[in-house]
DNA sequence: ACAACCACGATACGGACCGTATCGATTCCC
DNA sequence: GGGAATCGATACGGTCCGTATCGTGGTTGT
């Protein structure tokens, strides 16, 4: 046992890559991030990374997902409005705030040409949110507040939707009041 | 004169560089694209390239401006929801089937990290749909359609960010039937 | 038509990363 | 303690980057 950090070896490795691959995505994202970058700055033989993950975008993956995990679950506010903007507007700070955002603009790309990364990246980070969204929908149905038929795939991409658009493509601010605004216009067609 | 195609020695160059480029990008998107592929696929000399392009983003998003050239304007079709969706269909249809939507796609991350390149985007190719959805909705609230304090920039980004959404995140496909669904969410929230 | 001038093609260069392979040295686990 | 797994170090060929140089050919003005 030496003075490190707690764990066994394979897990402090581990600790250390994703340190470093954090680091370095915070400062250039995706498009100066590499794998011997992240060698070199986390101490971390180059060969042992690529024992762990087929390229930089499986390592930037990993990262996001280890942050998605704490995805907060909205509680019932007994008024589906309020926690549909609550549940947007989450995701508008951590987009703007946080290395998610810049992390996901530089998966794009990635995630066109690498279908395992693709499936990956929707299962563990995509299907999150449409499971909420369909949570509040439901509870919003049971309460009357929500049509019976609402299409509650597209629903989440109506919500969703300009905020990346935003993010992405047109490049305008993700305020805090965005969310309010979307939900607002998304609700008239749902209510009964 | 030459057996060569019309125009001046530059703009054959030219022609022929973009040509190459089209080629390259159909089959490998931005990731496979290569200065030195295009030289070696149009025989132009990389130097060449070089002078007039800062790198192989401004080269594709030189073919994706050339090809959003070529946006239609919806007819005025007496109807505003009948004309919102044929304008999002358009879009979803080039998007769908054609190299614009591997264009942008491959283009996304590139835009967080080159504001050059970020500016050019939005000027030449975000503009002109907002510019085009906000010609349709002041045409609906002359026609007493649509509500007469519309937020028209949000109704821009309701109605495409669920496309790119697909496009970029989801994955799911960009079906005929998308634009309807997508018009007909958000008409509520329009209507006087 | 001729000359001065550009733009182009060819080529070479150092450099950054890629992804793979090899091989002792550690560490882990029984 | 000892075998097995994992790691660090290092070297490799390869691709593509972006820049520079240089000679040749096209283009243009008068």
């Amino acid at each position: 046992m030496t003075v490190e950090s707690a764990g066994s070896r394979s897990a402090r490795t581990l600790a250390a890559i994703l340190e470093a691959t954090r680091e370095l995505l915070a400062k250039g994202g995706v498009r100066e991030l590499t794998v011997e970058g992240v060698a070199a700055r986390s101490g971390v033989a180059k060969s042992t990374i690529y024992r762990r993950y087929r390229g930089k975008d499986e390592l930037a993956l990993a990262v996001l997902i280890d942050m998605v995990v704490t995805v907060v679950t909205v509680p019932d506010l007994a008024d589906t409005r309020a926690e549909l903007i609550a549940f947007v507007k989450g995701a508008v700070r951590v987009l703007g705030k946080t290395l998610m955002g810049t992390v996901m603009q530089g998966l794009v790309s990635e995630l066109s040409t690498d279908s395992e990364l693709a499936v990956a990246f929707r299962t563990e980070v995509v299907a999150l949110r449409v499971e909420e969204v369909k949570r509040l929908l439901e509870r919003g149905i049971e309460r009357g507040e929500v049509r019976r038929d609402a299409d509650l795939d597209l629903t989440h991409e109506l919500l969703f939707g300009p905020v990346y658009y935003r993010l992405f493509l047109s490049g305008e601010p993700l305020d805090s009041k965005l969310a309010e605004r979307i939900v607002d216009a998304v609700m008239p067609g749902l209510r009964p």
